[in-house]
Parts: structure tokens; sequence; C-alpha cells
DNA sequence: TCAGACATGTAAGTCGTTACATGATTCA
DNA sequence: TGAATCATGTAACGACTTACATGTCTGA
């Protein structure tokens, strides 16, 4: 079996959800996901043709109506127990490389003015991230509150081609807006740091 | 000109603090910066080569008494202008790939209790994190207060090798503290994270 | 004398990204 | 009819990382 990589254990995770196609998982992650993951096409259908020669996954060509042909994935009992085993392993810590601290560490070197300027700008940033979190956020708290699951959330977990019954639908919804409570108070964090920042170098 | 990566800025702008060779790269990296950023020998030399050839940077064949040849690197005006310029633009966002949040995500398929276990394993680990990260800001905070460098302040920014006048000294710990507190901050936010994330799962 | 820090470099490999190529279906 | 979305794939490239190779100097 072939050396296995992230791609690898994210897309057999997808696929341990529910079975489906390359372009659905690689909507699922832009749309629903994007907060703390990333896949694109060019990654993923090498990966699923791999995952079927391992007999992680298997091929099941669906032809849903009268769409193009979709190649619709199913995780095999091998890629199930598998991915199981990664997920009882603690994550890596990544490998750190945040740009911003670094140009800000190397802008030391200037007065304060330069620092600053890029401090304010993250922040800016970070604020616009923030805001879009939170509206995220709330959409998926008050489907959870009520149980109804509008439009708006089902665009952020991309539902259209891959039918989830209500639990599903709910259990996504809640680990979807876990890992989004996790971005909030990441961001959340950063600002804070900026306002600290900011006070010490304008002292 | 070749096409220029993060880590030839990162290079250049370490050699803006002043010159130095490969292995003062690598170690000052390695020691005082590895909590926001990294670099590696197999990169580096061919990094200063590159800065060279690009006449970013001069090589200065610096023998420091009796040991091995030590290539020192120097940043040229050409180098500074570059650099400086660089650090004048917003820093990327940084593609987000975490993999804790995957294996979070991915777990709630199964019964919370191991999304549970992956949570609380992670909170062990930032809380490991967190207390090496306060030790190093309480040193560099001391020496700041008291403008007296002790070996241990040496050690986080290996200060042996690139004699440093006390300004620069000073204004290195700052900067160098100032990232710490953005990891220290990072680091309570996901531990905030843990806690909440448990309570929402064990009700 | 020998372990460990000092010091520089190369070659191959990994993993992921970007750009390209192709074509069907839907809806305005 | 033509733009947007659905849908699948390949080839080349880019940016590090890992493993290897080599040798010096210092101090216990």
């Amino acid at each position: 079996m072939s050396n296995i990589k992230k791609s690898h254990f994210a897309i057999l995770g997808l696929l341990s959800w529910q079975p489906q196609s390359g372009y659905d998982i690689k909507k699922l992650v832009e749309v629903g996901l994007s907060h703390f993951w990333n896949e694109n096409y060019g990654n993923i259908y090498p990966t699923l043709d791999g995952l079927v020669r391992d007999g992680l996954a298997v091929k099941e060509a669906g032809n849903t109506s009268g769409r193009r042909t979709r190649n619709v994935y199913r995780i095999t009992q091998q890629g199930q127990q598998l991915f199981d085993d990664w997920l009882a392993q603690p994550a890596d810590l990544p490998i750190v490389r945040n740009e911003l601290l670094l140009k800000f560490f190397l802008s030391g070197r200037l007065p304060n003015k330069a620092s600053l300027r890029i401090v304010q700008n993250y922040q800016v940033h970070q604020q616009v991230i923030l805001e879009d979190y939170r509206r995220s956020a709330a959409i998926l708290g008050r489907a959870i509150e009520t149980g109804t699951y509008p439009q708006e959330v089902m665009m952020l977990l991309n539902n259209d081609t891959r039918p989830l019954n209500t639990k599903q639908k709910a259990r996504q919804c809640k680990f979807v807006l876990l890992t989004l409570r996790h971005g909030i108070m990441a961001v959340e964090a950063r600002l804070a740091w900026c306002q600290e920042v900011m006070q010490v170098l304008t002292e």
C-alpha cells in the first residue's frame, strides 16, 4: 500500500460520512470546511483512484438522472478500518509558518511605524474574516435550534446531491458550527493581539 | 530574476538584521522563531546561493578564529530595497489545513466519546506548549525590564556568533516577545475552545 | 579520544498547486 | 445561444523536506 498522506485521510473520512463523487467532495470542502481545510481537483481525483487501487473505496458508477456520468465512491470495510485507526492517533502538530508574524518580526529593524502598519492591515483583514465566520455561525446556530434547514444551511453543507437524513444533517451542522467556533475564537485572539501590540508600540 | 518565494524573503530579512551565515540563520530560526517559522539547511544554502546570484546578497568569506570556514552573507542595497518592498505588501492569507479540526469534524460520525478523546488529547498538547511559551516569555520580559541579557536570553536569540549592540538586542527581544504573545494568545484561545467543545459534547 | 556542536552542501523525494483539456446539461 | 454549473481528469511545476555525505573544532 502506497505511502498515505493527509489528503487521503481527509477524502476517506468524507466518504465515511456518505458515498459521494469527487465533485461533491470539492464542493463540500470549499463551501463548508474552507475555514480549516482545502482540497483541489488535481489532488482529489488521483486520490480517489488510489483509494480504489488500495481497496479502501469502491467506485459506483451512479448515473444520477440525465446528468453526465457521476463517479460516486463508497468507503469499504477496509477503508473504514484504516480511517478509524488514523482518527484514533493524535494529530501531528502542524509545521508553523506564519507570514504575518514573519513580516512583523522582520519589521522590527525599522521604526515602529512600519510594524504598526503591518498590524493595522492584519487587523482589518481579520475583522472581515470574523464577520464572515459569525454570519455563518449564526445561520448554523439558528438551524440547529429550530431544527429547520433552510437554503442557506444547505449551501453551507452543499447538500443538494448527497441526500442526508435529519439526524445526519443536525450532526453535520453541529460539527461545522463547532469548528467555526474554533475559527472565531482564533480570530478574536488575533484581534486582541493586534490591540495589545498597537498599544505597546505607540507608548 | 528567478521567481521569489517566502523562504527567500525570510532569509533576506534575517540578513537585514545583520550579516550572518546559513548556520546562524538555521539556529536563530530554530531557537528563537520556531513558534512561527521554520527553515532547514536543504533550503537555506541553495537560497543563499540564489540571493548572491540575483545580486541581493554578497558572500563574505569570513573565517572567524580557528573555526572551519564560515560563509557570512551580507544583504546588498538592492536586496534591502526588494525586501522593504515585500514588507510593505500585505501578507498573503495562509492556506489553512488544520489536521486537528479535520479529525474533529470527521469524528462527528461516531459517538461523542470519540470526538471528546480527540479534543482532550489536543488540550493536553496545547497546555504543554502554553507553559513552554510562557516560560520563554517570562525570560524575555525580565531581560527587557532589567536591561540585562543573561545566558538564557542569548540562547533564545542565538547570539553567540552574531554580535549585537545593546539597542539591537533590546529590539530583538521585544519583537520576539511580541510574536510569542501572539502564540500565547492563540494557544489560550484553543484551550478555551476545548473547554467549550467538551461542555457542549458532554451535555 | 570521542562525543557533540560547528559548518556546508547535494540529490532525491513528497505533497500539493496551477494550468490545461474536455465535454454535458441547464436555464435565462 | 451562450454563460454558468456540473463533472472528470492529466501534466507540469513549485516549494519545501528528508536523507545523505563530509569534514573541523572543542572540551570532558
